[in-house]
DNA sequence: ATGAAAGCGCTAACAT
DNA sequence: ATGTTAGCGCTTTCAT
């Protein structure tokens, strides 16, 4: 077994009560006994038990994580954000993966509520109304989802788009087509707003593919419907399928960004990785992990201003357009001014 | 406050022993009696608190996982499945992200032994000799590394390098690259064993390159090594460091795989996605996270067996190559049978 | 089949 | 500055 506060206690000659204290109020102690105490605990290589700790204070020193997808690149980001700033707060972290599904997410919740203090519900495909109706005692920051009255962190995804379409825009395209992903992403749909706003400030043609599942799979079923839509550009839901856009177009024998520029979305680190790299719309991944975090243990600090009607706590983070050395993003095939596109230009 | 056994006791009308029973020991109880125990506990929506069971079961139904790289696809795949087998066993599962940091390994050890039932220690990068000093309260598998003695899931690397070489040899290379991984890797020196005793098997000459660091930037260091060495095929220690190095030939302007062959290892899910796509020994990720978590469970029902000094069990998986439809292999530039190459073959 | 009571490891009043 | 006591929520003897 093994060293409990009692076994310390008698190993240092001393009331549990004292080795409590060393340890956790070491100020409340005489300098000398807490020496003892702790040469004691180290000696029997005493592990304070959380949970017993946890049943009397009322805090369990643990965070929980829920995202649908660990193995999808963009999560595994997220995740390693709210793993560090935990673990730098002291806290440790339960995770888990939802696979996608819906259901899974409120079960998930409803099991961790009881085993930490406040949980990270990244990316929620659970319906506002349904997600409304849980009730957890834990405290509950949203992850990628606003919902009025509910602490969250955001990214200006609308904001990130204008960036994208203001850049086609200024390289002379006039068309440019979105690939959509999932009708029920959050993120998504502010995409689509941002989308659409700025075609219309730029006077820029859009549109609209799908909605595509936002896998390689779908930036590969796109990709004949983004060419015979006349655009020039193409924007994916995000990173992946912008890869699974260039593969197919790389087998139809069309040249990226010759032919057609191909922008994505997230910032994964693939997306660096690639020939030609992809133009991104970086979205900060580690940093809202970490925000999410922040934002749990300032809600755990007061909750009396919680209890109060103070209004949910929101953080919006920037997106920001990554433009790559070598870049499937090029000027317009008519308009570009170097090499003999131009006389092509003034044919039609 | 969330409702506690007692709160359901006196909503049924009963003692708290038999909430308890009711909950964990049905039979035990009166069927009539069983159900108004339930009926008061779904409308109460009491969750059990697990903690305060493990406080006295002495077990946590927790179990941890220790990664050095969440952010890495290899990983993310392995914890995919440590995480799915784990809720199918109705156990929670903390997670922690070592950052690469052989000290923060035995560190978070330490911390998780207390709160958890057993411990997969994913590729720990901590020398067998501390390891092995760590004692700790909970059942640990070791998944990456076999050391004597300790219960571990690996692969069978070194057979996965046999199937690569004995494919490329069958192509007619004669000369092969590997560009090495970390030389602290466990993996590693597998794989290098596997690749010496095969290349001597088939009389192919085996060029050793680096050890370079495991990610892209690696490969991208590796590639003009490669290219001088007179090697016609690269097998790349795992396949983050394959993209990096066709990244760099393709910015020579070397074509991969008529000019030179490249391989990977591990089978993430981007190396299907790449033009070529990559050949490459697939890992079972998944498989070895949950044979991580059986093992665990296995070692956690008969502690008595484990006190006796029965053999740590093992468990090796196998690793499978994975030929893809358009692929960086090619056969031997000078023996293809199709093409213009065999008259450059003859006039050397 | 059910209840009463003890106790898991720890902290937080309340003594001293 | 330290010790004593009660009790967190739960399971598990031991009675009944």
């Amino acid at each position: 077994m093994a060293a409990t506060i009692r076994d310390v206690a008698t190993a240092a000659g001393v009331s549990q009560s004292t080795v409590s204290r060393a340890l956790s109020m070491p100020d409340l102690v005489n300098p000398a006994t807490r020496a003892r105490v702790l040469a004691a605990a180290r000696r029997l290589g005493y592990q304070p038990n959380r949970a017993a700790r946890g049943l009397i204070t009322g805090r369990t020193g643990n965070l929980g994580l829920i995202v649908p997808d660990l193995s999808n690149p963009f999560f595994s980001s997220v995740v390693k954000g709210v793993q560090a700033a935990a673990r730098a707060a002291d806290y440790s972290l339960f995770i888990a993966d939802t696979d996608e599904e819906a259901t899974a997410e409120v079960e998930l919740l409803l099991a961790l509520t009881r085993q930490v203090d406040g949980i990270v519900l990244c990316s929620p495909r659970t319906p506002d109304a349904e997600l409304a109706r849980v009730g957890v005692e834990s405290a509950v920051v949203l992850m990628n989802r606003r919902i009025e009255g509910r602490p969250s962190v955001t990214v200006d995804n609308a904001d990130g788009m204008r960036q994208a379409v203001e850049h086609l825009a200024a390289l002379g395209h006039e068309r440019i087509a979105y690939v959509a992903g999932p009708r029920t992403s959050w993120s998504n749909g502010q995409r689509e707003q941002g989308l659409h706003r700025s075609a219309e400030d730029t006077g820029t043609d859009l549109v609209h593919l799908g909605h595509f599942p936002p896998r390689f799979e779908g930036g590969v079923a796109a990709a004949d419907l983004a060419l015979a839509s006349g655009a020039t550009a193409v924007i994916a839901y995000n990173d992946v399928v912008a890869l699974g856009l260039l593969s197919r177009l790389g087998a139809r024998g069309v040249s990226v960004p010759d032919q057609i520029s191909v922008l994505g979305c997230d910032d994964i680190s693939m997306s660096a990785m690639t020939h030609p790299a992809l133009t991104t719309v970086s979205i900060p991944k580690r940093e809202a992990g970490r925000a999410g975090v922040a934002l749990l243990l300032s809600l755990l600090a007061d909750t009396a201003a919680a209890a109060e009607g103070a209004p949910a706590p929101h953080r919006e983070l920037h997106a920001q357009l990554i433009v790559r050395a070598t870049t499937g993003v090029a000027p317009h095939p008519d308009r570009r001014t170097a090499g003999g596109h131009s006389t092509k230009g003034t044919t039609r």
